[in-house]
RNA sequence: GGGUGUUUAGCUCAGUUGGGAGAGCGACGGCCUUACAAGCCGUAGGUCGCAGGUUCGACCCCUGCAACACCCACCA
């Protein structure tokens, strides 16, 4: 066999798999069901998706080869606002303002640009190996999303659950459209607090003092408010005061939503500017002056002075002014939350306008209950208390954006500002018996990228229609997710598929930690610490890793510190580590922690191991394909031998483990018994004591066949079982192995999942070879710490062994011989005096290496000594524990019995090696 | 302000019903031993965040505290 050479084998078995169809659901087993998060379309793979699709494809193909009708359901999103801004940027770059195009030749745009780069990601998620079933491929845009989305609104409208109203919602002056609650990232800035004296009204020599961080809003003010408690300002409460720079007085008012001992204890009421001031304003039946239009820059409400200004332009003219006025009392530093949109990271302005909304309530209640009676459960628990906590808060959804790329909104309005909502014009002029000549005119906005994907499970299987797909198919198994969407999809889902499917979208939600950089950092682009999965598995240079990382950033000054702290952390560049190591380094690292710092030094290991399992495959092969015909192992009479027996043997103890991980989602457990199996016992152990087999004379040919047999039959059996986490080195060795001991299928894709077989755990094997590794073990520790090289022979006598000692050395002497490499080894009997030797114990059978030439006396001593103080240490706390009455009482006799077995020898042990130490001194 | 997590070896992390603290990487020493130097063999390294409590016995259960992280929230 070739080295171990990823790259290629990769791309061509994935092209294999998709060419045969081994993706499609198949057979008549119990169907198993995940639909992929749908990534953006015009995106590219990230970290977290990598993470989150190589934990699926595992469990797809885990059952897919337990025999289940498996289907991996694949889509994408068309991600509006997101999609809309880049391909807005890419027009820009060519001087063309959307604008200018207007609606119908952008979205001839935005289409072309998703034919050119929509394949980017699915290009990527073959890379990385994942049986998405292609064939059924979905797009939320297509024509049959599009009519699910239809049907869902309507229905909800015709429900009253969806309404259209004028409110306060928070808006992006740059992107011109409203965003929801969920959309508003709100951090905490270094700001001012500012002191306005505002005038009373009939009496301009006294002032209520006002403290506000947004000064400009100030042109919108339409009452102050005290605390109706606050003895210091009743005697106002229902007088006025005048607005200074705006020619108009305001009531003074009182309301419960004022701290008494924040600031002055007066505020300043803004409704149409800020949300809870539109409260005060419902409750006091106070005017809404909106001063912003949609750049939010000073509308015609305002003063002619400030009118078209930016709002922080206002901002200084307006504190400038009134400070020239005399009415700034103070300015203080202030640390203030900023709502920031999540998308062009401008602040948000909260702003009134005619949206549409979701009444959320009635759909949360029963989503509440799904979690809570169990039909959907969250893996780890933890995070059902975030979707409670959430859903039981929950506010009405605005679901309309100013926006082209989506949905558009099926609502129209007459010329008297009447709105119908159909599926269609057609349906909408049928249903309300409008002639043809009444102008009708749709809605210009589209919905929430997430109204499309709360349909996810279900419009992706044929809904509205009653297909068989969504019949076999729905409800879904489960859904990994990252911890971030759970509000902005994962409830959103439930509560539509419980809506309109009556069945939950999904059993299980495996919520996956975020992957992070080195040092904990959410990876970004704009902070330029990510990583993209394909530069893992393909390799990268440092000067093009800097050019990604650099290139279209919104803040160009920062590509220098990128550059710097890439070049820092990657001097040489990223190596290729090929899928599979990338893969298993996933299952590796998917505990529960919240976040996952990733660590490229983890991939290389496993890269390392994929190569160990490839070398050990040439090894097999080797010994096995090259010296006889397949059937001459695979037929005939076979002798097994403990060694043989014993590696059988716990290769169902990890059958059993890989299960259990994989019944309970922990993919890291099942990586880790895969991995301890092969490298530390099929490689470590297995195939170092098959060798004095395979070569000896002596083995008959029973034997040699057994041997044979079991090498490649394990290696078989671990290929399966390792499938779906290293789906591409398991295919390429597998095809390798003769028909006869493997079945003849062409992939080991679809072959049956190891079921272990109780029958062949063996504990009598696996005490004798614990015996074995035992012996060889001190050995090779007298030899390490003596300083003895592997190749120069040692004597080796043992000395107060009992009988299962004896038959065992009688028995393995040939397999301890091959590991030990002894000049001899014999018993030495009790009457012989034991010459002077480095000893090790296994049990209270020593194994002694006479010093002739070989050993230093110091060291050994010292080595001695070091034993005996360890288990001294041992004795005294074991001693201590069976001293105390209460242990010795309270404690259950099997552990009591324990503790005395371990000190009886310990203290046998101690005995021996004091023995031994005191022959030294004697010397 | 509310909530949820985390704290174990130099680093990254396991530790599944409380009964002798583990892995990988790194470090150190020795090996080109006929599958693999992407390897083999060995060694060192931990008051399990701190303080109490429960228990015969606590990394594990309870209480408090500290540090860090994230989420939610309208304090002008």
């Amino acid at each position: 066999m070739k080295k171990y050479q990823p790259q290629e084998m990769e791309q061509s078995w994935y092209q294999k798999w998709e060419d045969a169809n081994y993706f499609a659901p198949s057979g008549n087993g119990q169907p198993f069901s995940i639909s992929i998060p749908p990534p953006n379309v015009t995106g590219t793979l990230h970290m977290g998706h990598a993470f989150q699709h190589s934990l699926v494809d595992s469990l797809i193909r885990y059952r897919r080869m337990q025999g289940d009708q498996t289907l991996w359901q694949m889509g994408t999103d068309h991600a509006g606002i997101s999609t809309q801004m880049l391909v807005t940027e890419q027009l820009a770059a060519e001087g063309i303002k959307p604008s200018e195009l207007g609606r119908e030749k952008f979205l001839d745009k935005v289409w072309e640009w998703k034919e050119e780069s929509g394949d980017t990601i699915t290009r990527q998620l073959r890379r990385l190996g994942a049986s998405l079933h292609w064939e059924t491929e979905r797009f939320t845009l297509d024509e049959g999303m599009s009519r699910a989305v239809l049907e869902v609104f309507v229905r909800l409208h015709e429900e009253g659950l969806i309404y259209r109203g004028k409110r306060l919602v928070n808006w992006d002056p740059v992107l011109h459209t409203s965003i929801s609650d969920l959309e508003v990232e709100s951090e905490e800035e270094p700001g001012h607090l500012w002191h306005f004296r505002y005038p009373l009204a009939d009496n301009p020599n006294e002032f209520m003092v006002v403290a506000t961080t947004r000064p400009e809003t100030m042109l919108g003010d339409t009452a102050v408010a005290v605390h109706p408690d606050d003895e210091r300002y009743q005697h106002l409460v229902g007088k006025e005061v005048q607005l200074p720079l705006c020619d108009r007085s305001i009531t003074i008012i009182a309301d419960h939503y004022v701290d008494k001992d924040f600031g002055t204890g007066c505020v300043k009421i803004t409704p149409a500017h800020d949300f809870n001031d539109y409260d005060v304003g419902r409750r006091n039946n106070l005017a809404l002056i909106n001063i912003f239009d949609e750049d939010a820059s000073l509308n015609d409400n305002a003063p002619e002075k400030y009118r078209g200004l930016d709002r922080y332009e206002a901002r200084k003219l307006i504190v400038a002014d009134l400070d020239a006025l005399g009415l700034v009392e103070k300015i203080e530093d202030h640390k203030m939350v900023v709502p920031r949109g999540e998308k062009s990271g401008v602040v948000v302005e909260p702003y009134l306008s005619d949206q549409w909304f979701v009444k959320i309530k009635p759909l949360a209640e029963p989503a509440i209950k799904a979690v809570e009676n169990g039909d959907i459960e969250f893996i780890p628990k933890n995070y059902e208390n975030t979707y409670f906590a959430w859903m039981r808060d929950i506010q009405d959804w605005c679901i309309s954006r100013q926006q082209w790329w989506g949905h558009r909104i099926p609502a129209w309005y007459d010329g008297e500002g009447n709105i119908f909502v159909g599926r269609n014009e057609a349906e909408v002029r049928l249903k309300h018996q409008l002639p043809d000549d009444v102008t009708l005119r749709q809605d210009e906005d589209v919905l929430d990228t997430w109204f499309s994907s709360a349909l996810w499970t279900f419009s992706t299987l044929g809904w509205p229609d009653k297909t068989a797909d969504l019949e076999t198919f729905h409800s879904t198994d489960l859904l990994v997710t990252g911890h971030d969407i759970i509000t902005f999809w994962v409830s959103r889902m439930i509560m539509m598929t419980l809506k309109f499917m009556d069945e939950v979208p999904f059993k299980k939600i495996y919520v996956t930690g975020l992957v992070t950089d080195a040092d904990g950092k959410k990876m970004s682009k704009s902070k330029g610490n990510g990583l993209d999965p394909l530069d893992i598995i393909d390799g990268i240079s440092i000067d093009d890793l800097v050019r990604k990382r650099t290139s279209n950033m919104l803040q160009p000054k920062m590509a220098e510190k990128i550059e710097n702290a890439t070049r820092k952390e990657y001097p040489n560049g990223i190596d290729s580590y090929g899928t599979d190591a990338l893969r298993f380094t996933f299952y590796s690292i998917s505990t529960r922690s919240r976040t996952i710092k990733f660590d490229l030094n983890r991939v290389e290991g496993y890269q390392h191991f994929c190569n160990k399992l490839w070398n050990a495959a040439n090894f097999v092969f080797m010994n096995t394909l090259e010296h006889a015909a397949a059937t001459d192992f695979n037929n005939g009479e076979k002798d097994f031998g403990v060694v043989d027996r014993w590696i059988t043997s716990e290769l169902q103890k990890t059958i059993k483990s890989v299960d259990l991980a994989m019944q309970t989602y922990r993919f890291d457990l099942a990586a880790k018994a895969i991995y301890e199996f092969i490298w530390d016992e099929f490689c470590d152990w297995y195939l170092e004591l098959s060798k004095p087999i395979l070569y000896s004379q002596s083995t008959s040919k029973a034997e040699l066949r057994a041997t044979r047999y079991t090498l490649i039959d394990t290696l078989e059996t671990v290929l399966r079982l390792a499938h779906p986490f290293l789906p591409f080195i398991t295919e390429e060795i597998w095809q390798k192995i003769p028909v006869n001991i493997r079945t003849d299928a062409e992939t080991i894709m679809l072959q049956p999942f190891p079921v272990p077989n109780n029958a062949l755990i063996d504990s009598a094997a696996e005490s004798d070879v614990g015996w074995i590794k035992a012996v060889v073990t001190v050995l090779r520790n007298i030899r390490g710490e003596m300083d003895i090289s592997f190749g120069k022979p040692i004597p080796v006598l043992f000395y107060n062994g009992n009988e299962t000692d004896k038959r065992r050395l009688e028995t393995y002497r040939t397999l301890l011989e091959s590991l030990v490499k002894p000049e001899r080894m014999e018993w030495l009997a009790a009457g012989d005096g034991a010459p002077v030797s480095a000893t090790g114990l296994v049990g209270d059978m020593q194994v002694l290496v006479p010093m002739s030439g070989l050993i230093d006396k110091d060291a050994e001593i010292a080595r001695l000594d070091k034993e005996i103080d360890r288990k001294q240490k041992d004795i005294a706390r074991t001693e201590a524990k069976l001293s105390n009455p209460n242990f010795v009482e309270k404690a259950p006799t099997e552990v009591v019995q324990k503790e005395k077995d371990k000190l009886a020898d310990l203290a046998s042990a101690c005995e021996q090696l004091e023995e031994q130490k005191k022959r030294l001194g004697n010397i």
